[in-house]
DNA sequence: TTGTAGGCGTTATCAG
DNA sequence: CTGATAACGCCTACAA
């Protein structure tokens, strides 16, 4: 592999001529065209594990992320992508897992790896930043703020997707609305539970009892194990909202293999249903703009990256319901 | 940030000692306590830059993927992740959009990042991996081989798996099996499109017009738009072979709106459908283990890594026809 | 504008 | 077993 000093042999200058072509410092025009030919006859790369030692600082950002089978992260990594990568730098995408000790073992290296800069949407309410604060780095939490650092966060309103999503049933003339959120330690399912029980509590004269709100783990077969369970109740509601795509899928899974149509048994989803084959009529939909979030934490970062001050910003992005018409396209 | 000096003044040894603690070779055991815990106290972690600059070879390893919102491309990546991740590997992802030059440029980055190895998913029949390979690199080609590469490859057998979903509709009694498949320039597409042909010709009497076979963009859309057509044929089939998950979801959602059941019109799907909410009756389904393909790459990447020489080894891991039978779950 | 030289943090070699 | 030292490839004062 040719190195610095094999182009300024070639080129018949010093190395430190080249490092300055390389990095657009002043050079004669002469020595320029020297070295731009040595470099492209010697096919040079510059080793980007020596910059990155020297420099101190290296051109990749990572973007922790705790499960690369949902879509909805998917998409919001494409978002952080985009950005990140029309302003030069690469991008890295780990999958937690949703396992605090691998996010942790990822930060680590991305402060380790000497890495620009970290978009990290957080396994669970406490992730070690920390260290990467203190060396500098800069640092933007997405969907799920992290508790006492004080970084950028870009976030969903869960609180009003959730209130959008219950107050679509309600207006079907549900009265009934059961709701089956993620995890109780994720801030994100509790807020959407919250919007449930905030709207439930405005608009009922007999607000739901808590066994209406049904915890899940934020995948298929929480929404699958959970919605079955709401249905063999003895006094069983006549609704849900679903926490998020995921349990979505699940709870109409079920309801489909029993036949309950949504005129039947009410369901509205938070999040959007991923590659539906199926119209999917009369299900509310509350479109999480997820791309958005991506280039969003993606262009706070980069202004961290290039030395923005000052305290965490927090960037609140709205649901938006989806009419529930007949014959609308769904997937993408 | 604490260095390998700062540990060795702090135990009061050179820091050659603690770096032969760090790395597990024979230390007295007192020294090796001391260093332990001076390394404890300062918080001390290696610099994985300055290591990997040391030893020309990271402990990182590249998963270069063309579509990362393709569910069939998150599982195998799952796949390739847990195995390297147990062997010690971090595992980065990199998303080309199918973008010839944004793949390149990722080949790049990980040879001057001095990556162990790259799992590569080719956006392309070419992919530039030659000078990874001239470096002595771990290369495995995952999806889809590499032409001119003599490199390990883990492939589908795609002539298989169309024939496999072309008989599914022979058997289920349509005569005029259409087939929407992939790009002309993708070889998978081009061999599932093989395998339909195959079939037909060995079992029909007069075998389909090349106008039956038609070429989609691999994502929803393109499903959606080739079932449109062939249904506003003058003379359309009655079935249709459905090249990948995402042609398949295209092809049910034009379906589903026109009313059209899998009695009426048949349908196949190559590859499973994606966090299905329907049971999908009807639909024969060719299952790829997407997941398999992924640790058995990282198997023959850990492989080559350890100093696997020998020529490239090509293994090809048949679809399996799911049952169409109803009732069965769909998504997982 | 250009070259020299030191150092980024680690590991490997070579004496002791 | 241990320590001093050179080297990985690059960038950047500093001096010319």
């Amino acid at each position: 592999m040719a190195t610095i000093y094999d182009v300024a042999a070639l080129a018949g200058v010093s190395p430190a001529t080249v490092s300055r072509v390389l990095n657009g410092r002043p050079v004669s025009p002469a020595n320029e065209r020297l070295v731009i030919d040595a470099a492209q006859t010697l096919n040079y790369t510059p080793n980007r594990v020596a910059r990155t030692l020297r420099r101190q600082l290296s051109e990749v950002v990572a973007l922790v992320i705790p499960d690369i089978e949902n879509p909805f992260f998917t998409s919001l990594a494409r978002g952080v992508a985009d950005t990140a990568q029309q302003a030069g730098y690469s991008v890295v995408l780990c999958n937690t897992d949703g396992d605090v000790a691998k996010e942790e073992s990822f930060l680590d290296i991305a402060l380790s790896e000497n890495m620009a800069g970290v978009v990290v949407a957080p396994a669970a309410s406490s992730s070690v930043v920390q260290p990467l604060l203190e060396r500098g780095r800069a640092v933007v939490a997405v969907d799920r703020p992290i508790p006492g650092a004080d970084i950028d966060s870009v976030v969903i309103d869960n609180v009003g997707a959730g209130r959008l999503a219950t107050r679509a049933l309600w207006e079907a003339g549900f009265r009934d609305i059961a709701c089956i959120t993620g995890p109780a330690g994720i801030v994100t399912a509790v807020d959407r539970g919250r919007g449930w029980e905030q709207l439930l509590e405005e608009l009922s004269p007999a607000p739901p009892g808590p066994h209406r709100l049904v915890h899940a783990d934020f995948r298929v077969g929480g929404g699958r194990a959970r919605m079955t369970e709401l249905l063999e109740l003895e006094n069983r509601p006549d609704a849900v909202v679903a926490g998020n795509n995921l349990v979505g899928v699940g709870a109409l899974q079920v309801l489909n293999e029993r036949g309950l149509t949504p005129a039947e048994f009410g369901i509205a989803v938070i999040g959007d249903l991923p590659f539906s084959a199926h119209p999917e009529d009369g299900v509310p939909v509350v479109h999480l703009p997820t791309r958005t979030m991506g280039t969003t934490a993606g262009a706070l970062l980069l202004e961290r990256i290039d030395g923005h001050q000052g305290p965490g910003r927090r960037i609140v992005i709205p649901g938006e319901l989806l009419a529930a018409s007949p014959g609308r396209a769904a997937g993408r």
